[in-house]
DNA sequence: CGCGATTTGTGCACGTCTTCACAAGCGCCT
DNA sequence: AGGCGCTTGTGAAGACGTGCACAAATCGCG
């Protein structure tokens, strides 16, 4: 087919190659996909099938396969995919190729854990530095960093280049925490406080919120918990009437 | 229209009322508006348009709309949506009308942050249970709570009805926490482990993986660095980002 | 060297999600 | 009563994501 001319990571350093524009989905599981082939490389694997890697991610491995296609043809057929440059090309795509540094803001019950989490350093990531607002919490010291006032971020920045900034404040300061970040050029922020953040155009922000997770799971007990309450009818099960209404419309197309 | 007959919440117990079956999309954004109905009603406010529940959660107002309108029509034309009437229908369709129990385990270092966090509580959870393998850490107790072994989880599912397992141990003791929590009949389970479960059919599992947020926010910034590497292609510098993102959300740019 | 077994890469069809745009409905004011 | 401005609810269109199914490519072996 057509020869696909993806840049690669290839050792060439000087010229900023084009990087494919993977579909946001795509790039959601290439961390997922990573993970499996270091598993499958410490276990002494050489070369993966589709089937396999996607079986260790967890995917379809048709999907597996087009997701991989975006990056370009790193694949054999009747062979597999060699374990190594796999995993060289996606890291580089995902730019873990320079270990970048992450600034903690926020240092209290779960900033506590986040700081002393080995998978940052583990995954390409490196904790620059811990910040707080809490004079009593300046100064002490974490897995051999040490807590700094929030209000030196400008200095942090200027000793270190920030990529990215994690929030771990109470809800109602992670908005001043944000601007901040975003003041001294950080244009990546991963919130673990449950608010929304408004930032510049050019600024990605991700969340992590436990409470909607948990919130997701429960709608799903509740599903589970309905449909297996009521009696098996027929096909469409879902006709139970409530209070007293009268069953119309709705054009979701329920049952089988 | 034709008239919604949706059951909604309303008092009247008894019967298992049909739920909607929701688009997932729909249903992970739920908690968020939720969340921003909360602060509304804190607020005092008594009715909400469209638009300003939406840009309180940071989201499209069309968006918003489609979605409630899957719950059955709660709002009244011309004036907006009933704040308090609203949050009781979300809650309902999620299932937070039973405050659900909570196993949590794994008490190391992430275990700790969690049961200390007041978000469970007040988001309509309780934390049923703490439970370790560690024998060291077995007898600690937690905000009130007693971490214990986690081969008396059988005994705790008897005391309690849990709804939710939460897995905050090493990925390697991940798969053997699933199957014991399956064991004793949860069904839904939130994995902070960094590996694939795998879970019967039947059992919801969702997961929270730090390394793949930044690993995301990784590529963005790779890719925001490759396009400011290069010379002004075309007027349009910022036209990069596609409309949608997937359900993962991540949001990029809102506010002014 | 040719053949069959294997596995990739992808065209295509289908389902889901997003967004626009607007008619229908509601409250209020005159 | 009637009209006006505002807001919801939704049809339709398009973007996006998924998975099947298969041709093309490669390896190993006789
Ligand atoms: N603890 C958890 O398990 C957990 C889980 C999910 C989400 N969260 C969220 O994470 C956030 C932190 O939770 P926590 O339990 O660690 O709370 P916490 O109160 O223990 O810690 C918050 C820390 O932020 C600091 N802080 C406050 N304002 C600040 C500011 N303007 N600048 C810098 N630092 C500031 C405080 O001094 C404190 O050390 C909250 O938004 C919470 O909802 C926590
Ligand atoms: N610490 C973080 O900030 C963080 C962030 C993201 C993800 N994680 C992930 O969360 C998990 C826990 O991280 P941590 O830092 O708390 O680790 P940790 O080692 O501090 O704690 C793990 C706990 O699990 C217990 N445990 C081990 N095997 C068990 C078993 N079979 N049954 C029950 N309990 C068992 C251990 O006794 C220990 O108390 C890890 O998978 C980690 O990758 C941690």
């Amino acid at each position: 087919m057509s020869q696909h001319r993806h840049p690669g990571a290839p050792g060439r350093a000087g010229a900023v190659p084009t990087l494919p524009d993977l579909p946001e989905a795509t790039v959601a599981r290439l961390p997922e996909y990573l993970r499996a082939l270091h598993n499958l490389a410490d276990a002494g694997h050489e070369t993966v099938s589709s089937e396999g890697l996607s079986a260790a991610a967890g995917v379809n491995s048709a999907k597996l396969r087009k997701d991989l296609s975006h990056l370009g043809s790193y694949g054999t057929r009747g062979v597999g995919y060699d374990v190594a440059l796999l995993i060289e090309q996606i890291e580089y795509v995902l730019g873990l190729t320079q270990r970048r540094a992450v600034a903690l803001v926020g240092v209290g019950n779960l900033g506590h854990a986040l700081a002393g989490y080995d998978g940052f350093a583990s995954r390409g990531f490196r904790i620059a530095a811990l910040l707080d607002a809490d004079p009593s919490r300046v100064g002490e010291e974490i897995n051999g960093l040490v807590v700094r006032h929030v209000d030196d971020l400008p200095t942090v920045a200027a000793e270190e280049s920030l990529a990215i900034g994690v929030i771990a404040t109470p809800a109602a300061a992670a908005q001043q925490v944000a601007d901040q970040l975003v003041a001294v050029g950080v244009t990546s922020i991963l919130n673990f406080a449950p608010c929304v953040l408004s930032v510049p155009e050019g600024v990605d922000v991700r969340k992590v919120d436990l409470a909607i997770e948990l919130q997701i799971l429960s709608f799903h007990e509740h599903r589970k918990a309905s449909l297996t309450a009521l009696p098996a009818t027929g096909g469409t099960a879902l006709t139970a009437l409530p209070g007293g209404f009268a069953a119309t419309d709705t054009q979701e197309a329920i049952g089988t």
